[in-house]
RNA sequence: GGCCCGUUGGUCAAGUGGUUAAGACACCGCCCUUUCACGGCGGUAACAUGGGUUCGAGUCCCGUACGGGUCACCA
């Protein structure tokens, strides 16, 4: 072995002994909600174990090469605070975190899988090699079945100058069967004849998934492969990999896809959000991430609201779930808002106040006092503008509003209650909460009527809308006297109209 | 279709042979209130199915149905 030296050294530089798990996402442009839970899940398994958190880019289909696409995983992983401890941007130990960095090295441990006898290189062209092929057990499948493997080395290396081009296949042993064991699955058998002898080098000189992922978790010293179940099935021909270098296998954890409903995985094509669509949508990074978290593992008690921090401590494998989970926006939605409302008020308003400014122009309103109203009744930062709009103008709301049968309120006792609460507000020298408050319930005492009897009216007029962010008092309050009052006329002209 | 895997309320889920089968979201009702919301209280609703094993089965075994994954020079 010409290489000897080489490999030793390679080996050498394995971190031996320690938790290193790793994220080994290809750039497709966005993050699919099931890979951001396989991120997840990949952190938090290194942060309990006391390990490392390696990020590592699986760029080897050149044909899908998308610009941007790595920054996207980059901005993503960090604004979940997912940080990695070894990646493409701060380097490591085992670099280069980039697979098309790593080629001449594939290359290496192919034609060593070759000399090992776990490879052969193959001439076919396109699948001309793929045959249907009967089983002992009488069934038929399609496998890759040809002579190139029998080739001699004189034989190969004549096509070689003669200019063909060629792959490298995986040797797989028609005899026996390969076992391994998934963390969440458990122990897994299948004959070795039902397994396909893939392509490991293609024709470009890069490698598959199938090569690539073995090479590198081994060379990275990868202790636990968190992947979703698609690659369940052909866990075996790694295995067999493994086995054919002599490498430790490491430990398995295959998670179950996240579904849109019972029989569709979520997918970006058939227009399920990704991450940054739920992000745009108003969805706090830290909302997705716990709920996420909770989707497909349970930590087996009551709570849910967890920070990143606590699942961290918290997360175990053996909570997570073998069947797929359904993508329930109304939870996350909800979930938001807990997140929302346990943020410390200043915090809010430092969201809210672009939202709420996109709404309302005018600058004598003041938009901190609206966060305040807006805090406990928000489930999303993006519903804002839609629910403060009203401040800066009203709309031509319709007059039926007036109508509230359960504080027994109608268009005829609005116009009188309105009428008695225009000189009530237009008579005050202060203009302020407690101000406005004591006047309109000292109105609804001197008429005798319930409360909401004068709010109700009160708060319709000045908002032209059945849900508002607080009550009349506070609406009036920062709505200001002129145009309150302003407000009120139009309202009583309107009602006196009838329309 | 073959192989692998799964199946507890509409959804997420606890449950590891003996429970009145948790909890959360959603939904419904009541209360609070200055409407809606928030909050509080309560309610509807589940072990896919058929056979075993066992004194006893959501929990163990087998079959069936349904669902998912996979069968690429994509990952």
């Amino acid at each position: 072995m010409e290489h000897q030296a080489w490999f030793e050294e390679m080996e050498a530089h394995i971190p031996k002994g320690e938790v290193r798990t790793r994220f080994a996402p290809s750039p497709t442009g966005y993050m699919h909600i099931g890979n951001l839970r396989t991120a997840l899940y990949t952190y938090l398994i290194a942060k309990r174990l006391g390990g490392k958190f390696i990020l590592r880019i699986e760029d080897t289909d050149q044909e899908r090469f998308i610009e941007g696409a790595t920054d996207v995983i980059y901005n993503t992983l960090r604004t979940c605070k997912l940080d990695w401890q070894e990646g493409p941007d701060i380097g490591g130990p085992v670099g280069p975190y980039i697979q098309t960095q790593r080629r001449e090295l594939y290359g290496k441990y192919a034609e060593l899988l070759i000399a090992k006898g776990g490879a052969y290189r193959c001439f076919c062209k396109a699948d001309e090699g793929t045959v249907p092929v009967t089983l002992p057990n009488g069934e038929v499948i399609k496998k890759h079945q040809c002579g190139c493997g029998t080739l001699t080395i004189e034989e190969i290396q004549a096509k070689l100058d003669a200019g063909e081009t060629c792959v490298i296949r995986q040797k797989i042993p028609q005899e026996g069967t390969t076992t391994f064991v998934d963390s969440v699955f458990g122990e897994i058998t299948v004959p070795n004849n039902e397994l396909d002898e893939n392509v490991l080098i293609k024709t470009d000189s890069l490698p598959t998934y199938n090569f690539a992922n073995v090479i590198d978790d081994h060379l990275m010293g990868i202790s636990h492969v968190v992947r979703g179940s698609e690659y369940l099935s052909s866990s075996p021909k790694y295995n067999l990999l493994y086995q054919a270098f002599g490498w430790e296998v490491p430990a398995y954890v295959h998670c179950s896809p996240v579904m849109r409903d019972s029989q569709h995985k979520m997918s970006k094509r058939h227009g399920d959000p990704s991450f940054e669509d739920l992000v745009e949508q108003g969805y706090l990074p830290a909302a997705i991430l716990n709920y996420v978290a909770l989707l497909g593992w349970s930590p087996g008690g009551e709570q849910e609201i967890y920070s990143l921090e606590e699942l961290g401590e918290v997360f175990d494998i053996s909570g997570i779930s073998k069947s797929p989970a359904v993508f329930d926006i109304n939870k996350l939605k909800w979930m938001n808002a807990e997140y929302i409302k346990a943020m410390p008020p200043e915090d809010f308003a430092g969201e809210a106040e672009p939202f709420i400014r996109q709404a309302v122009k005018n600058p004598s309103i003041d938009v901190s006092r609206i966060a305040g109203l807006l805090q406990q009744r928000t489930e999303l930062l993006t519903e804002i503008p839609e629910k403060v709009n009203f401040f800066d103008a009203l709309d031509a709301y319709d007059l039926s509003l007036y109508e509230h049968k359960k504080s027994k309120v109608d268009q005829a006792i609005s116009l009188e209650v309105l009428k008695a609460v225009l000189p009530a507000l237009e008579a005050l020298t202060k203009w302020d909460d407690e101000s406005i408050h004591d006047a309109l319930m000292g109105l609804a005492e001197i008429l005798g009527v319930k409360n909401a009897v004068v709010m109700y009216p009160a708060r319709i007029a000045v908002s032209g809308r059945a849900v508002t962010p607080g009550g009349a008092v506070e609406l009036c309050a920062i709505l200001g006297r002129e145009e309150t009052l302003a407000r009120l006329r139009t309202g009583i002209s309107r009602l006196e109209a009838g329309a």
